[in-house]
DNA sequence: TTCGTTGCAAATGTTTTGCACCTGA
DNA sequence: TCAGGTGCAAAACATTTGCAACGAA
């Protein structure tokens, strides 16, 4: 389907930085780390290589409810916790909640294919800290 | 906590005609409607008065995957599905999923609150032709 | 040489905001 | 009267894109 693609060392920079971390950095968190190994590297170019990686899917992008999107290297499917006091997003470890797709099919004349679900509240350490507001 | 509401035309008029859809209009889509009975308001009128009434719990935003954020009247709890060939937003007629967030709460030290799921995939409509793209 | 990739900057599209004027209570 | 609401335009913000130069195969 698409071009051949050729080797480039901004689009594997940036996969092995993004499976360096567990905490879903948004583009511009990449960004701004890339350019601290590659004073050059573009804003363009790391979101052409994030669309790219996404497609060839190596990586994922998580639509936060947030404006930003975030991206994770860890591709088996799992569900995100997102905590609204420090914005922190976090991998949940839970069983598997696939069968709710069939519950969606259900009453529903279309095809459920997928779904995605976000799990909200406060995470651990703000718990412990009331007084941290961010 | 917040200021004393004033009535405002606009913002009625808005929760009126956001009630008198099902289809989860966008910013804009309302915008353009309002336009057609209050040709001047403005764009900026309708973000704020959208904004106050998901606050007071009138309305919901619905943060879909695409850009723009679409919202619904309809604030009993019920999911949603989305179709990847035509974009509709339908809301689902489902058991309630609700235990998932005790599923999410199993393994997990934070406080799990809410969720929000997606379904996607293909509506009735756009499985009966298969042609349309859009 | 070829064609995908990059850096840069400009453009896009959505949502927010500052401000002077308007309006409901 | 007066605090909240409005219209307008500008700003903010994330993301995309056009283009000439670069670099991998």
């Amino acid at each position: 389907m698409g071009p051949v693609l050729k080797k480039s060392k901004q689009r594997d920079a940036i996969l092995t930085f993004l499976e360096s971390r567990t905490d879903h950095p948004s583009a511009d968190i990449i960004y701004m780390h890339m350019r601290e190994i590659m004073p050059n590297i573009s804003l363009g170019t790391v979101y052409r290589n994030l669309g790219l990686l996404c497609e060839l899917g190596q990586i994922t992008k998580l639509p936060c409810d947030d404006k930003v999107d975030r991206y994770d290297a860890r591709i088996s499917p799992h569900n995100h916790f997102i905590c609204e006091k420090c914005g922190k997003v976090i991998d949940l470890e839970m069983d598997s909640i696939d069968f709710i797709k069939d519950m969606a099919s259900q009453n529903f004349h279309g095809q459920v294919s997928r779904y995605t679900t976000f799990f909200y509240g406060t995470c651990e350490e703000c718990l412990k800290n009331p007084k941290l507001e961010s």
